[in-house]
DNA sequence: TATCAATATGACAGCGCTATCATATGGCGT
DNA sequence: ACGCCATATGATAGCGCTGTCATATTGATA
């Protein structure tokens, strides 16, 4: 059924090698034997075979995607991103899921290495900070390049949004509203976005001159119901906060629910802000205010920088953008 | 760095034929070889190559589904329930985005098939009824399995709920509240559930007695916006529903926000219901009444079926859950 | 014209496995 | 004792490519 080179070579009449140069965009090939070749190629609708192409040479034309996260969401911009820079390279992606806290991650990773043959590895957080699995690629020599890293950062390239200016931003925005009692809502403990975050809030505060409050700050762990249980420690306090700035858009969602349970109208009586512009901060009511994290293009140039500089260390940092929509407004007058 | 078969072999003192014969689980190996076969294996922590095993063999261990789907919750259901059976099996998965509507389609998946030689392929919907694609399988005798597959039936092995049944009870759970009036939103037109769940709606309705109105059902897309849409065409009507369906979430989502727009309160001045339990359906206000759709279930079994039952077609369809939530009551008495 | 580097092409081995076929061993019936 | 089959193991070829090295063929320079 499908076709070889040896196919390809005995209709463009040239060697096999001369076949695997053009395919591999090689030097030393000629105008006039390349034309003939790509045509022979078309013909046959001819595709290299990439199990022989690994097992003969350096390469295996596929890089792997390491990812632990539990918001679809991101996965999923994650996924996009990597993929429509590996389609431009003509790079295959083998997207695998997996355990950052998990002892045994690093045999993962080198199982996923000796049987597949990647020439590189992205990694996005939290797995970006596994000991052991940036060990397990530094042993065997894989380039790879991490998203939004939070250790050692110059251990490798890596591509980030500056989640404390971010963090910061929002919160000035707050105060600027006229917020005085601003509540906050932690990351999962895993991710050191979620201490970046929690850095940018004091930071903004203390910019302010406002005095830091722990009791005004929540644990939380970026999922729903996390959101939920911190919002209704933070609304149970003699002194509620006015608005909360949660780490995520997730929790965001579960604070947004208690105040509907509570019969408190948003942004009326409570200001609710966000982190990610995941697609759910604008399916909410009132649609949330939040910080665009460049998620997809974040991936998109992770990738690049494996194709691209495989040798030298470059950190990539883009740009994230404050989202202002209906779920923020000044404190009431009280 | 990584371990040859051939090490192995040294080790164990056997030949590499039979260190082949262990990993592959063939018959005629002696208790004792396989003993020793299996501790040089693990002392060695020996990965077989998958690229040489394509080559030289008839099985790739490798799988791919594909998929096209604009709902980041759905994929990833799909991704995790296909991605756990074939961890059992010690395959790899290829996940594969697509665009069902894509002339190239067919050759996509032909070069995929070429350049890595995949054992089978897992279709989900709405790549399921795209003609080129299943032809090409065909025409290179690729097993495959289908997830929700609209048409064509009997063509191949498939897992699916009754999605005519559940959105039947959806909306008799409706009419049992005491709605008259109920508006539909309809999916995508590429997706064939689209057409079954209103087909379930009518039903119902007949069952009950009522008349089918065609001005309270409206065209949708399975997304946010299209959902706000319809919801105001809805409820700008002279006799408006008391209750609108929606046919997934995200649609219903929109239905929501259109509601408080307008200041109307869910479920006292309106109903709103939804389709799939996405986690969106409980993370909105009010939380979503909605069908529970197994999703992740369906793709394990399609990886199950796909292992198992190669040769025979078969289909193993799903059940389905009514959710109740806050989102339904009865209509306000007027 | 001779010399050399840059350009262009091909022959052939071998990547790490599995398929095929050959061979060896043991137990059982006659 | 002999054959016969089920069981158990090994020797060898080759899957479809690319790496290495050898071999032209140019054009520029001395």
């Amino acid at each position: 059924m499908a076709s070889t080179i040896k196919d390809v070579s005995a209709i463009a009449g040239v060697s096999m090698k001369t076949v695997s140069r053009v395919l591999n965009k090689e030097r030393y090939v000629s105008e006039k034997t390349r034309l003939r070749v790509e045509r022979a190629v078309a013909e046959l609708n001819f595709r290299p075979s990439v199990a022989a192409r690994i097992l003969a040479g350096k390469r295996s034309y596929q890089i792997a995607l390491i990812y632990d996260n539990h918001s679809p969401h991101y996965i999923h911009q994650i996924q996009t991103g990597v993929w429509a820079r590996c389609i431009e390279e003509g790079v295959r992606l083998l997207a695998q899921p997996s355990d950052a806290a998990s002892p045994i991650l690093a045999r993962e990773i080198g199982g996923l290495i000796d049987q597949t043959q990647v020439d590189g590895v992205i990694l996005s957080s939290p797995v970006t900070d596994a000991p052991g699995a940036l060990e397990e690629l530094e042993k065997r020599g894989i380039p790879y390049v991490r998203i939004s890293p939070g250790t050692d950062y110059d251990r490798s390239s890596s591509v980030s949004m500056d989640d404390v200016q971010a963090a910061d931003d929002m919160t000035s925005h707050l105060i600027a509203l006229g917020h005085r009692r601003i509540g906050f809502v932690v990351g999962h403990a895993n991710h050191t976005a979620s201490d970046q975050r929690l850095f940018g809030y004091r930071r903004a505060l203390d910019k302010a001159g406002l005095a830091f409050e722990p009791k005004y700050v929540r644990p939380g762990a970026f999922d729903f119901s996390s959101g939920e249980a911190a919002g209704d420690v933070l609304l149970d306090l003699a002194q509620p906060p006015t608005a909360i700035f949660a780490s995520n858009d997730d929790m965001a969602a579960g604070v947004l629910t208690v105040a509907h349970r509570r019969g408190m109208s948003v942004p009326r009586d409570l200001s609710v802000v966000g982190f990610d512009d995941t697609a759910l901060a604008s399916q909410l009511w009132p649609p949330l205010t939040t910080v665009r994290q460049p998620t997809r293009d974040l991936a998109y140039a992770a990738a690049g920088l494996l194709f691209d500089a495989a040798d030298e260390v470059v950190h990539r940092r883009l740009p994230h953008e404050l989202v202002l929509r209906a779920s923020t407004a000044g404190p009431r007058k009280s």
